[in-house]
DNA sequence: TCAGTTTTGTTGCCGCGGCCAACATAAAAC
DNA sequence: GTTTTATGTTGGCCGCGGCAACAAAACTGA
């Protein structure tokens, strides 16, 4: 059985063009580039607006003889992702419709304890706004934080994973040009989401992306796990509050470069406490990558903020939900026939 | 358009499941495990058997009632995998069928200049065995080291990868288990192969992959690159000769330990120069390792020495190219279609 | 103004290929 | 022998993509 037949393939390849070309794209338009049929891609694009997930919107603008084609965008009022994002001290939920536009995002203190009341807004704003819920994602620090929460579902399971790796699937702009990038989250934690060619990596077992306890100097200062001269020593919240900044930049740049030997990226991007340190941060990372980057025939890295803050990881989770229907939108199309 | 059709998709399929289970699987079998008809399975296998790369291998035993049926194989007089390795003072070729199994290898001294020669001997292989070359493709450092050549190319593109990269691609025990490691290749430069779930990575632009002059130590000797410290100098062919060995087992682990914080792997294999000193590398680079593991939720990555020495890469590369025919069959059977 | 040209979207038909049901075959149980 | 169970094949159905023809909408040029 194939993974993904024919007809849902093809639905998510029209239904992908649209995303990335809201309002500006046709039936015909879409036919040229995916090499589709012409009346192939009239079917896909009729099946996908009878299911409520693309719209008409007027007609596409196009100098030069011939006749004008229908515009295609997304509708706002279709599903609705839902994420979460439960750390020890806060709590936030995030909802979004299929184009990724924040359509709700509330924070919380008090933990996963905020969780049920931060879930009762949010499905209260997805029903106001005359969405419907299609997944729930939520990002924790550990799975036993989930036990015991009971969350909308939309009759889906619950996908969880690291704030690290939800906060990289918040960076759209990113993702939809297909770069390849670390996300690099300073927090009580320090996690890392790998993004290869617009895709997330995710380890074997989900573990990996726990950079913290990576070793700067041996003859470093102690650290909370036991041992010596961790990064957390050098770029964790402590140390950024009592050290200087181009240390922590230093540090961080080394243990990055260390990566970019094997891994060939296109940027780092700087998410969590880290985000607004940028300024001070980039040059000292880029530096020390410098120290010891070795690309005869790539570019070196950009080194850049991230586009989101504290919100990230739940935004990050509420589009990682709605991705799912645009990947496969057949199985939002026959959602009630089980 | 499909990236792959339908028809191709299941082709492929039916034919990994006789590749994984050579003489033991029946045409119901693969419908069992796969899920499809089995009038459909029939079509496939009866494609795949007139296209030449499967056979009927006499009947499977099975206990119980009912009818045996007609066990499936692979044909070893099929499609030839040519895959070359093109370094500075030595080159080789190998010849693999089907299945994996070495038709042909050789290796020689004299570097670019004696591919032509092996490749004659290659190219005489494939003909007395009754082989049909279906790719080519070679390992090299650097890809202008291809320009001039001429190689047998079965009428597609050479493909062109690292060393490290092709030698992670000969271990098809820990491909074919879907296994993520990290293949560490010693020799004048220090190489690394990344292969998630059975499958390699590729950096965006075919860069990374090259790990020897990733820093150890700031204050540590001069290198030949205008740095300090790098790998090389701990872990290079040079220093193995003359330092010892448990010093270059640390100053890998440590450089590993990095990795295996942030990629959660299965394995790190030992190939090249060090895959004979893994009984002394090992300790220390689990030492190394362990002084900075922090997996909570995933055991330590196995330490093993390659199961090829130096004729890993080129081995990898013949492997690779009929690799190519499992995963798309239909490429193959209508070659001469156009 | 109106035919000619170009582009868009729809409709009817064909064919590939997967699924289903029925059947023939082979081996064991009774 | 008959019955039961598993395997492999055959014929027919149908979903869905491609093709060709046509209608519709815009511009171009006498």
């Amino acid at each position: 059985m194939s993974p993904i037949g024919t007809r849902a393939h093809n639905l998510a390849l029209a239904l992908r063009h649209v995303a990335e070309n809201p309002g500006a794209i046709s039936r015909a338009g879409i036919s040229d580039r995916t090499g589709l049929n012409r009346s192939t891609t009239s079917s896909l694009v009729d099946e996908l607006i009878g299911g409520g997930l693309v719209r008409e919107a007027g007609a596409t603008t196009r100098s030069g003889v011939g006749r004008r084609g229908t515009a295609l965008a997304l509708r706002t009022d279709g599903p609705a992702g839902l994420g979460f994002d439960v750390a020890a001290e806060h709590a936030a939920a995030c909802v979004v419709d299929l184009t990724g536009r924040v359509r709700f995002c509330r924070t919380a203190a008090g933990g996963r304890r905020a969780v049920g009341r931060l879930a009762r807004s949010a499905v209260a704003a997805i029903g106001d706004a005359g969405l419907t819920l299609c997944g729930t994602e939520v990002a924790a620090g550990v799975a036993d934080g989930l036990a015991g929460l009971r969350l909308p579902d939309a009759g889906r399971p619950v996908v969880l994973d690291s704030e690290a790796n939800f906060a990289a699937l918040a960076e759209d702009e990113l993702l939809r040009a297909g770069e390849s990038y670390l996300y690099v989250s300073g927090g009580h934690d320090i996690g890392a989401g790998l993004v290869v060619d617009g895709r997330l990596y995710r380890g074997r077992h989900g573990g990996g992306g726990d950079i913290g306890h990576v070793r700067v100097d041996p003859d470093g200062p102690a650290c909370r796990c036991g041992r010596r001269g961790c990064l957390e020593q050098y770029a964790g919240p402590l140390a950024l509050r009592s050290g200087p900044l181009d240390r922590a930049g230093t540090a961080l740049g080394g243990v990055l470069a260390g990566y970019l030997n094997l891994l060939d990226l296109d940027r780092i991007v700087l998410g969590g406490i880290y985000r607004d340190l940028t300024p001070w941060l980039a040059p000292e990372i880029d530096r020390a990558i410098g120290a010891q980057f070795r690309g005869t025939r790539r570019a070196r890295p950009e080194i850049s903020a991230a586009t989101y803050g504290a919100e990230a990881p739940a935004l990050g989770a509420a589009r990682a939900a709605v991705r799912e229907v645009l990947a496969d939108p057949l199985r939002w199309l026959t959602r009630f026939a089980g």
